[in-house]
DNA sequence: GCAAATTTGTTCGTATGTATT
DNA sequence: CAATACATACGAACAAATTTG
């Protein structure tokens, strides 16, 4: 036959689970029931759920049972400009007005399907049962926390200052609802928040309601005059793990969006603010716009 | 003490990775040995090295031991438009462009490091050990295939095609010298390609040297007004871990760039292709630029 | 609020299979 | 072929988390 015996038995789990025959959120038999069922130990069972929690298939709760993942609908998030706001989307409350509107255009989406649905069966189905789990309620952000630290290496060397300088660091959680969405930090050269008058706002522990950049540029003068995003996928680590509710072995990694923004200088674009967005990659999808595009946006589906 | 013995070890063993006592490479003692060690049986130390497994930091080899996995050094791919060239990265050879080009950056930024170093201690640093695994060797592509599918759903709801209708498939495969790079599928609905007098270079499985935005402008009148590129992270499916060499449990994620182009219709943009680019997400930096930024890239470092 | 029942989690021991050197 | 090292499979006992009565 096919290789050992728990991938057998996770195979044949694995096809129950994506034909639809055990659907999302359903309880699996316990591991003794399996044990008749498949005429196999306890342990051989219990490697073959293994498999499938590895591949993000299934959950065990102590005391409860083995349960079949449901897959959260991904939140999609501009990056590049918005031709009519101009604002630079996943950064903070300027993503927050993105979600607002995709949610709104899906609802009426929605509602059209269900209309259409209406039409042909009569049978109203099942309503709202949300199998998706999409997060509800308001996009929300936490009060930022405000430190000065010394700038470790990757960020010294981003914004090009001496490694171990001071920097001053911004930090903010944002939710939608209940549901934690992203983390934020943001690493500015101490040197230049003290330039000239200072930037007295930036030290503080509230939010900046103009947006830090509108505000840099009426304080100190400070102009953006383009910025980088690099954009990678790592492990979540303890900390980002906790905050977003993410199964602590790192099975669901995280999307980092390293923002760094320059002035113009006589050297050429400098680097003056260096900010990191940390967002879940089994719910978040991101968009670049170029050119003539559509308004609306294709429902965020997999791409197999 | 905190948490179970498996833990326990395991989280000892990652420190000493972590740390550099266990080098990239190195091999673990074997099992009896850490029995030993550890004082606990088999069963626990298999354990603890499944919970390093699970999280990438130690790899088994059946027959050889267990061994420190070596990070790959990440590539970098810019994904908006170079203004020198306005090619649009992260498609094919497109790309190739900027990778040589990195590399030369790269190469040039390390002969200075070490020249550096050398002034320093005087004594030559082990040189070229290259402890990071970089890939090495010429940018190459496949020979593209080409197909003739029904759209799947996907497919058919990003080109606003009817489901099932056919569409064009052409498929190539990248390699950095002898390593798989990135996958590539393009798709194009057929009553496009048979536009007229058709573009018969597109059905043929062979490069298109030109590029295909610029063949099917000049065979077809076809004009891109415009592009949307969604990425999303996922779990790779087999084929894309039998191509990259990607461990058959997910625990390496794949991002997938997903490219629609547009055309300039009186309905407003319409969607004409539709590109699908998958890359391993533990080797895969991506960049957008915007406005002025530095020539130079910063080096693709972590960010924690 | 507490005790019992249920369910998964951890740890041991042992034997045999499979891949590599 | 033999030795080494990890992989699979069985059985057993107790611990920890949760729900139920």
């Amino acid at each position: 036959m096919a290789g050992p015996m728990y991938r057998q038995i996770a195979q044949d789990l694995r096809r129950k689970i994506e034909s639809g025959e055990l659907e999302p959120g359903a309880r699996l038999p316990n591991e003794m029931e399996f044990r008749e069922e498949y005429d196999a130990s306890r342990n051989t069972i219990r490697d073959a759920i293994k498999w499938l929690i590895i591949r993000g298939l299934v959950e065990t709760k102590p005391g409860q049972g083995t349960f079949v993942v449901r897959q959260l609908e991904p939140i999609v998030t501009t990056l590049s400009e918005d031709p009519d706001t101009g604002m630079a989307g996943g950064e903070g409350k300027a993503a927050f007005a993105e979600i607002n509107k995709r949610r709104a255009q899906r609802d009426e989406q929605r509602r059209q399907e269900r209309e259409k649905a209406m039409l042909g069966d009569g049978e109203s189905p099942a309503a709202d049962q949300d199998l998706g789990g999409r997060p509800e309620g308001e996009p929300r952000a936490s009060a930022p926390t405000v430190e000065v630290k010394f700038a470790p290496a990757y960020v010294a060397e981003r914004l090009r200052i001496p490694d171990g300088a001071e920097v001053l660091v911004r930090h903010q959680e944002f939710f939608i609802g209940r549901t934690p969405w992203s983390l934020q930090t943001t690493f500015y050269p101490f040197d230049l928040v003290s330039r000239g008058k200072g930037a007295p706002e930036l030290m503080r522990a509230r939010d900046i309601e103009v947006g830090t950049v509108e505000y840099l540029r009426d304080t100190l003068g400070l102009v953006q005059c383009g910025y980088r995003v690099r954009i990678l996928v790592r492990r979540p680590n303890e900390a980002e793990a906790r905050f977003f509710g993410l199964p602590d072995d790192g099975r669901v990694p995280v999307v980092s969006l390293i923002r760094t923004g320059y002035e113009d200088t006589a050297d050429g674009p400098y680097p003056f603010r260096l900010t990191i967005t940390v967002l879940p990659a089994d719910r978040n999808q991101f968009v670049i716009n170029s050119g003539k595009y559509p308004e609306e946006l294709a429902a965020p589906a997999r791409d197999q």
